[in-house]
DNA sequence: CGTTACGTTGATAGGAATCAATGAGGGTGG
DNA sequence: CCACCCTCATTGATTCCTATCAACGTAACG
């Protein structure tokens, strides 16, 4: 755990200049006097532990972010019912768009484990780097391109759904160099269910039946270790053929 | 028809000083100067017939777009089963930044009527006004609001997602100042189930229902008139105290 | 050691999909 | 001009999937 921190604290004093996140992040679009200029907008230093908020649904809109380390979700909350889980984002995901069109987040971002996140001035980078909207507008179609893969994805059944979500997570672990084959859930049954649109129940016996299939093994109900990622990609592509 | 022609056509000419949409519209952040200038960088001349197709999926990002006059339907086609509407835009609103990211279009917009479009050129925009791209964003955000939007709705039950729609579109006219009591129904019942996801058997018995209760009657299969506003938003309401 | 939140599993019910038949409108070609 | 076809819409009967209800197991925590 000490070892670990220590870790933390070297990544949390990284620049964008030399973030290992270069290509997924927004310094990918940019050449070398311009990440150094970035580097003089953004504020690298935000740690969050499990359950903190980023910012609230209704706070008015500050700045951007980027995730460093970690993950946050993503949560709307309707009224009278209470925060429903709308997606997760990995390292170098840009987020905070939402608030954007009105000057106020519809959303609320909470940490799903230790997570260093970076602050991503506006009006800074305007002064800055004014060419960098043209970019940032790629990073906002990035979102809205996502949110159409999840509109088809929940078209399918409950068993389909719940593997396309292990894949996308699968895909998005390998792009950033972590093990893809095996990682932890940081939803609860409930929360993969609001995101999934499904119950707790129909998620647990989906995820037993993939196991019961011989796809993936689950072990402390939270941890997926994908064993046949052929198999799985076969279950979610025979849908397309008929 | 021909008095209908020629109204158009003086739609087409109109520039975006003086264009009736401003508030709606991209004009709606900018300055007198600024406004002009935005005139230099968008081809107001675009006109589309129903079914004819503004953009392709898969085809290379050349400009954005913003409806003038019309509507139009915004479509993803996965691969084997064919186009899938997601989504129908109005006048003042802005389309096109699903092929930002990748500089390929992720989607398929075509009209849904004649409808003149007004294309937009990034390049000239980034040198007429550079600034421009921090609006831009805004309305980027905007789109990313309406899919958490179409998240939520789509949770709903078969009725209320048909009310939801209705209620939806009533809103979007009442803003642009149509009526917003009567219209068109541009879809077939099969589109209208390609965006509620649902069978086109449901959307019609849905609609009927809706009808039987006095909430709306239906001319011609499509034409919609609201009866009972306050009833449609009774319905969708009900669910969001329980 | 009780409490609480989470997860699993079973039984049942309900809502929408599916299957099937019919009708209505629009266009085409004989 | 009418017969035919084709697409869209409607309506009914049935099936199937997932929600719901319910009970129990388990782990974390004070």
């Amino acid at each position: 755990m000490s070892a670990n921190a220590k870790n933390l604290f070297r990544k949390l004093s990284i620049s964008c200049k030399d973030c290992s996140l270069g290509e997924l992040c927004i310094p990918h679009d940019l050449d070398q006097v311009d990440i150094e200029r970035l580097d003089d907008s953004v504020n690298h230093t935000k740690l969050l532990h499990t359950g903190d908020v980023l910012y609230e649904q209704g706070a008015s809109f500050k700045s951007l972010y980027a995730v460093k380390s970690g993950s946050v979700k993503i949560c709307a909350s309707q009224e009278g019912s209470g925060d429903t889980v709308m997606g997760i984002y990995l390292p170098g995901e840009v987020i905070g768009f939402d608030g954007l069109s009105t000057e106020r987040h519809q959303c609320t971002i909470s940490a799903l484990e230790t997570s260093s996140i970076c602050e991503i001035n506006l009006d800074d980078l305007q002064k800055n780097i004014p060419t960098i909207f043209r970019k940032l507008l790629k990073h906002a179609s990035k979102r809205i391109n996502q949110s159409r893969d999840v509109f088809s994805a929940n078209k399918q059944s409950a068993e389909k759904r719940i593997v396309l979500f292990l894949l996308d997570l699968s895909k998005r672990y390998q792009q950033r160099g972590y093990v893809y084959t095996e990682f932890n859930l940081l939803l609860t049954r409930s929360e993969l269910g609001e995101l999934l649109d499904l119950t707790p129940e129909t998620v647990s016996r989906g995820l037993r039946k993939i196991e019961r299939d011989q796809l993936i093994s689950i072990q402390n109900q939270r941890h997926i270790k994908i064993i046949d990622l052929d198999g799985l990609n076969r279950l979610v592509k025979i849908e397309k053929e008929s």
